[in-house]
RNA sequence: UGAGGUUGCCGGGCGGCCGCGCGCCGCAAGGCGUGAGGAAAGUCCGAGCUCCACAGGGCAGGGUGCCGGGUAACGCCCGGCGGGGGCGACCCCAGGGAAAGUGCAACAGAGAGAUACCGCGCGCCUUUGGCGCGUAAGGGUGGAAAGGCGAGGUAAAAGCUCACCCGCGGCUUGGCGACUUGUCCGCGAUGUAAACCCCACUCGGAGCAAGAAACGAAAGAGCGUUUGAGGCGGCCCGCCGAUGCUCUCAGGAUUUCGCUAGAACCCAUCGGCAACGAUGGGACCAGAUAGAUGACCGCCGAACACAGAACUCGGCUUACAGGCAACGCUCACAAC
RNA sequence: CGGGGUGUAGCGCAGUUUGGUAGCGUGCUUGAAUGGGGUUCAAGAGGCCGCGAGUUCGAAUCUCGCCACUCCGA
């Protein structure tokens, strides 16, 4: 996941924790903002573990999101890891992932064709 | 063969494929190179670096504490000394001063730095006992009872005297020194300084969010220039100090620098018991800023430990699956 | 990066300065009182004082090293 599309500002987090639509899974919570650009950040808190785990917990969320990235709807997303998280194997976190973004209906339908860095 | 001791090291490797940070090349697509640790951790010490006076004096406060050496420095390391533990190789110790002063030593015990409960002896009396004097050998209490043990001595006793031993001080032998050897010259002093304290040595403060520059453009207010604004973050002195200091306009988790080659590492020779030093040669590319190493798979007998750089070094401490090497190291058993 | 604070009975806290007996409230158990319950009264149990070393005759207390939680400043 390059860096253009990382959430950086402690403000904008914040904004995004106060104003976001939620939803859960046993993985992990989402919060979604309308907005022009598309942006998404990691938050592992200290429950997760030591600084190696939690390093691994966000680079696999940021891994599983890549594939998804071209289809997404433009807004700030704040993936928020929980405990199993830790745990889980990549392709639960997968899942885990698709499933939160499509209760929210910010996935678009995706055809095939589409090519990857098309989200401007 | 088994059980140990000490020292040092490794702590995955190779390959395919899709991605990420940084550097270079390219108009671009993209390509090439490179990319976490021994502890990166805890932040317990010491420095470099930056700013504050040029880092200066005193008081207060903190730190260290056997001796000698190493080092840029250290609370670290090396080698000794003393004490303690182990059959041993070897390991452990904040280990200055208690004859400078103050405090504390609960309970028990007569008495905790002085004392006399039982006892022992002598004297007197109203004689199964009481009082006075002497004594501290014995009993008892305690972690500790004013050197230990034996003999002499005595009314009973006592370093009161003597032999041996223990400790302290003086002198003395060896050693740079801690210390040690001898001597019998003097003495017999409780423990605690990780209680206050004394002595010696040492420490200025803050920290890369240090600090510097760029972007807008000039203006206003207050204080002040020897009757001194402001500055050195415990206080005082002392010193510096003038288009200077503070605030507003002022919008910024802005951008760039600081930002990685170093008292570092490896090899050889020489000096040194060693830590380490000197000389010569060699190899060096993490530098992010919500913060780069992940996903899938194959092979190597298993590779499943603790764990992630954030200015940089030297140490300490703590965590750590498994594995390797060295020493003509130690002990036990067996064989020769 | 720098600086504090806390850890003691199931829970909330004293005791640490100046070292010797671990205590208070509440909760728990038993008994009394009531037809029964609550309130009340009496008795009792419950603590490796966060962990590991050290100093001391003796450590919750002093010293050192760790662990966990928490607060503040830039």
């Amino acid at each position: 996941m390059q860096k253009r599309y990382s959430l950086k500002k402690n403000a904008q987090f914040k904004y995004v924790h106060r104003r976001g639509a939620s939803s859960g899974t046993h993985e992990a919570v989402l919060l979604y903002v309308r907005s022009g650009a598309l942006k998404v950040g990691f938050s592992v808190g200290k429950r997760i573990g030591c600084a190696v785990e939690r390093n691994r917990v966000k680079r696999r969320m940021r891994a599983a999101l890549v594939p998804l990235l071209p289809r997404m709807k433009r807004g700030l997303y704040v993936f928020i890891a929980r405990e199993p998280a830790a745990t889980a194997d990549f392709a639960r976190l997968c899942r885990s992932m698709q499933a939160l973004l499509r209760r929210q209906d910010l996935l678009l339908p995706a055809p095939d064709e589409g090519k990857a860095g098309n989200a401007t």
